[in-house]
DNA sequence: GATACATCCTCTAGCCACTGGAGGTTCAAC
DNA sequence: GTTGAACCTCCAGTGGCTAGAGGATGTATC
């Protein structure tokens, strides 16, 4: 039996952390000592580490409650796993190429400054006018 | 004289987002019709094409006030426009790298799927088993 | 059995950067 | 004068946590 504080550092998650997922019912509610600590077993700290390493793969809390719900049911077909897997994919990718139009601009933008006084300084410059923009960036934060 | 519905239009900006701006300080009070309504003109509609624009390149309202300060000071070296926008670079670029990493994780993890029931799914092992995965990746969302 | 003190509890509020809605007022055109 | 779009303020919500107040519990040591 688990405290919450050694299955926070067992999983590499706060102690918050755990109680937030618990309180979203994304964890299951636990057994609790006669003071009212809670206490856990092994099925949650798989699910914990489950979700903890979805979440370092990028998913969404809602994607990892489909994807939990999923594994509760392995006689049905994997490819709904499979289809949010690829949702999370082409999102990754989607942020790549944004992240990758960002750098060249900001490349660009430092490469062009001379280091001298902020009147002339390319990088204000460029800020100021979109038009000194070679790359399309539109959205913000994709 | 703009309202704030065409500054909004001219800028790619929200109207709410506008009196966001407003309410902390980013966006100066504008001017007031008799009736209470706001009306910008051209030094507000510059400013927040450079906040919008710097928003575009991923800056952080706290980095664009920065920013905005220095270009309220022409005399100043430029060197300080020139950190800010070289961290910024180095978010950028540490977030391209961890997403790439995410990127060849989720691949590898869709590529080993069969297809077959939820019981055999790779996808869903792999996030059961963190040690399964070849990259590291600790840090969520960085 | 007492004491110390780390860890636990609940509850509330805050972070970022907005976004949406309720309920009411003003402006401009016709 | 009337319509109706756009404006106003104020409040609450988003995602995914994180921090802190103020108090209770659990365990090790004496």
């Amino acid at each position: 039996m688990l405290t919450i504080g050694s299955l926070a550092k067992k999983t590499g998650t706060k102690v918050q952390t755990i109680r937030y997922y618990e309180q979203i019912e994304l964890m299951p509610e636990p057994g609790r000592t006669e003071g009212g600590q809670r206490r856990y077993g092994d099925a949650e700290l798989d699910r914990l580490s489950f979700i903890r390493h979805s979440r370092q793969l990028g998913f969404s809390l809602d994607a990892i409650r489909e994807l939990l719900d999923l594994g509760d049911h392995p006689n049905r077909p994997c490819h709904e796993a499979d289809a949010i897997a690829r949702r999370q994919l082409k999102q990754v990718e989607r942020r790549i190429a944004r992240l990758e139009a960002l750098r060249t601009e900001l490349n660009r933008m430092l490469h062009e400054c001379s280091g001298g006084r902020t009147a002339d300084c390319r990088v204000l410059e460029v800020l100021r006018d979109h038009s000194a923009c070679l790359t399309d960036h539109d959205e913000i934060g994709a």
